[in-house]
DNA sequence: GGTTGACCTGGAGCGCGCTCCAGGTTGTTG
DNA sequence: CAACAACCTGGAGCGCGCTCCAGGTCAACC
């Protein structure tokens, strides 16, 4: 057990990400701030790097390119006062995820079509009446 | 106008692809036969050509790998006897897709959230009541 | 206090899905 | 028939998002 925080082999399992996209999220300017370390120079996460990792696992899943999010992290760390822009960024995501979760939806019906196609040309013993 | 089919100008723009993705499926073995070609050795492409694209498309754009769909014009282009094959790469395909609309939902809910708490921060003039 | 495993950094490597290029042939239009 | 656009092939290049590696330090347990 840890003095305080979590290495970052359990950050990495209770995100379910692996250390080293941690570490590459970290270098890529994705964080709000370096990962603090203890006196050894390893990192020890603390519940707010947590948390932020899992805001940047959600854009990131819905599709959001990295640099993307590292624009949003620019803007909340840069303090208050940005707000309306952060605001823009999430709104504009969340349209393009609808636009992408609508299509996905259409096509999927399609394939869908066609997996009853095959599921009826399969079914020999299917009653007719 | 052409004596017949689409140069492979004309199916892109049909299909909503650029030419080198056309001729980049062909040569990976996306499409259930090599487009018929003019006198000219130009590409023609027929109806049977852009419906199996558009298929293609579909199964692209809802995130299944180029290596899958060719694994599954493997099958068709092996002609009749495997349906059963293809009905289960369709199916798996299908889940896949179901789970993934899931978790991007879930993330896009917790989104939101984060969105109309920008939005609440930002309504100076908002009525309370 | 020695060994073993976790961690560190900087940088290279990789799989994916295109996209672009060179160098050449063909089709079409004025 | 000249000029210019569209097409061809084989292969290189690229942006993305990690993932892996070397070479070294550190910690934790027996």
């Amino acid at each position: 057990m840890s003095s305080q925080g979590w290495s970052i082999a359990e950050a990495a399992d209770a995100l379910g990400l692996s250390v080293d996209t941690l570490r590459y999220y970290e270098r890529d300017g994705l964080l709000l701030r370096p990962v603090p370390r203890g006196g050894s120079g390893h990192r020890r996460y603390e519940e707010v790097d947590l948390r932020w990792v899992e805001l940047v696992t959600r854009l990131r899943s819905t599709g959001m390119p990295i640099r993307d999010v590292r624009r949003y992290a620019d803007l909340v760390r840069a303090g208050a006062g940005n707000e309306a822009d952060r605001l823009d960024v999430l709104r504009n995501h969340r349209d393009q995820v609808l636009r992408q979760l609508a299509e996905v939806t259409t096509h999927l019906a399609a394939i869908e079509t066609k997996i009853a196609t095959y599921e009826d040309r399969l079914a020999p013993r299917e009653k007719t009446a």
